[in-house]
DNA sequence: TAAGATAATAAGAAAAACTTATCATAAGCA
DNA sequence: TGCTTATGATAAGTTTTTCTTATTATCTTA
């Protein structure tokens, strides 16, 4: 009574009653007729009791009777579940959460959706965005399987793959006095009224660091921040991608000497492999970026 | 992407993760861990993606998270499958049909199926009874799994395995000049009026032949058979088995010099091997008689 | 940074599964 | 009936798989 059937086996039970015979069974399944022969026999014992009838094109004991119904039930599960797991391999089932920074979320992402849709219509997509420690965080609880964003602290519990620089540069109103300058230095900002926000971060430990000590006013919202800038008497600093051409009335001027870029990255669980299709995802928005960033520089 | 799950290496990715890691798993299923290593590896390379963590106590990768309650659906199948089979052959589950002679119905069939449904609670029997040729054609079409009576024709299609004697002898009613005689032989009938039946076949081709030739009346009912003799002007063959002690104004006589008898035995289809069931309800009524018979030469 | 633990890797041994060749038995046919 | 043919069982040897021991790499922890 020796436990643990072998699917095998069975298979070649089914196919000696399908075909009606050992020899042509066994040809079905590229196998030699003593072979299954051997492996039915062995099945027999570890049953402990026949299966098919001593000659006689395979025909069945009642046991047997009683046994191949269960056998196709096995095999139909094993079957299904080898089609289910190989739909997720192939990226024709399965879901990805995603988080990103707002920016990418609004720059990127809507044209690798598209690009991931059509290519693989089976597949779900569920697209977040946040501030850099929201995304952290909900990747760091498992919320979603990967983010995109900049990373401040390294941490210790995440991956950080880089995939693009972000370079800071001055938002002003058109009317401001800063705003015809084609680029400028840190120096140019002095004196003038900064108004910081959730990006202001990334000018720590830069030149910048001692406009960031003068400034007095710091807005969280973007459309506050706008609507503050619209008067004109005040400037703010963000990195390119997070600024919105289509407000026309505000300009976005780059600075240099020295450039303080934020890197933004894909954040992963440390020591968690992503899904298949996870994987299909970071594939098209790298490509994705690196495409428009050709387009940008030519 | 290699089709069909070993289902030892699912055993081996669940071990590792109820036991939270390789080595405990591995002890746990009498390997070493390398083996659970390799084995582990093997079916990730199989189904295309990897399941656990490199490092840290077996954690599960997304796809992981996937695959693993579909291992264990799977194993669920299998593991209820062996043990409805193996309930099969150890005789705690199944039903058995069977046809008997109606004297083997009324005379051993009670005590076997009381001994049968004590030793085997979860078992199910199904007792017919009828004349030698129907027992015959209830096999042949497979609708009970062995009958238990004589066999005329000896068919091609059908196994017969003997398992009784019984000697034909005289009824009649105990007013009848020939009640009280010891035994007879067959020519001291000679001259009787004789009332054949269902049984006076066998009587073909013996010395009782002409006996079988001479006699005017024939009654396939025993009811209106016992009711002819209850007059006490005519007398019947009988096996004595199918004669019933029960009527006590009835006498059987045995008759000698030559003795003839119907053969009982187990017919079963041939070359179908019975159930395993229905193996102990053979061996089961084969005890009984062999018992009873002792009893009846003590 | 060293010590201890855990899993991966390598190489060879054991077990399993399969193949070719042959034999036994039953069914078909003159 | 006896010969032929077909089918499955059996034997022996080979290939493949799976496991074990020994070792190495890597992570964890103190």
């Amino acid at each position: 009574m020796n436990k643990g059937l072998k699917l095998q086996q069975l298979r070649y039970v089914l196919a000696v009653l399908d075909e009606g015979g050992f020899k042509p069974a066994a040809k079905r399944l590229h196998r030699t007729q003593p072979a299954l022969s051997l492996g039915i026999r062995e099945l027999e014992e570890s049953l402990g009791a026949a299966l098919l009838e001593k000659q006689g094109a395979g025909r069945l004991t009642p046991f047997g009777e009683v046994c191949v119904p269960r056998f196709r039930e096995l095999l139909g599960v094993h079957d299904r579940v080898v089609k289910d797991l190989d739909d997720v391999v192939n990226r024709r089932s399965g879901r990805v959460e995603v988080v990103t920074a707002p920016s990418i979320a609004r720059r990127y992402m809507p044209s690798v959706l598209n690009d991931f849709l059509r290519k693989y219509p089976a597949l779900e997509i569920g697209l977040h965005d946040g501030p850099a420690d929201v995304v952290a965080d909900m990747v760091r609880t498992g919320e979603v399987e990967f983010g995109v964003s900049s990373l401040w602290a390294d941490a210790e519990d995440l991956e950080f793959e880089p995939i693009l620089e972000d370079a800071v540069g001055v938002v002003c109103h058109q009317t401001h006095s800063l705003a015809d300058a084609n680029s400028l230095r840190w120096q140019d900002l002095i004196g003038q009224t900064m108004i910081r926000n959730g990006t202001s971060r990334l000018l720590e430990a830069t030149p910048a660091e001692e406009l960031l000590a003068e400034s007095r006013i710091y807005i969280s919202e973007m459309i506050s921040i706008d609507a503050m800038l619209e008067t004109g008497t005040a400037y703010t600093t963000l990195p390119r991608l997070a600024f919105q051409d289509s407000v026309s009335t505000l300009r976005f001027i780059p600075i240099k000497n020295p450039t303080v870029t934020r890197v933004i990255g894909i954040i992963t669980r440390r020591g968690v492999t992503v899904s298949p299709a996870a994987q299909t995802v970071i594939g098209a928005l790298c490509q994705t970026i690196t495409a428009e960033a050709h387009v940008e520089s030519a």
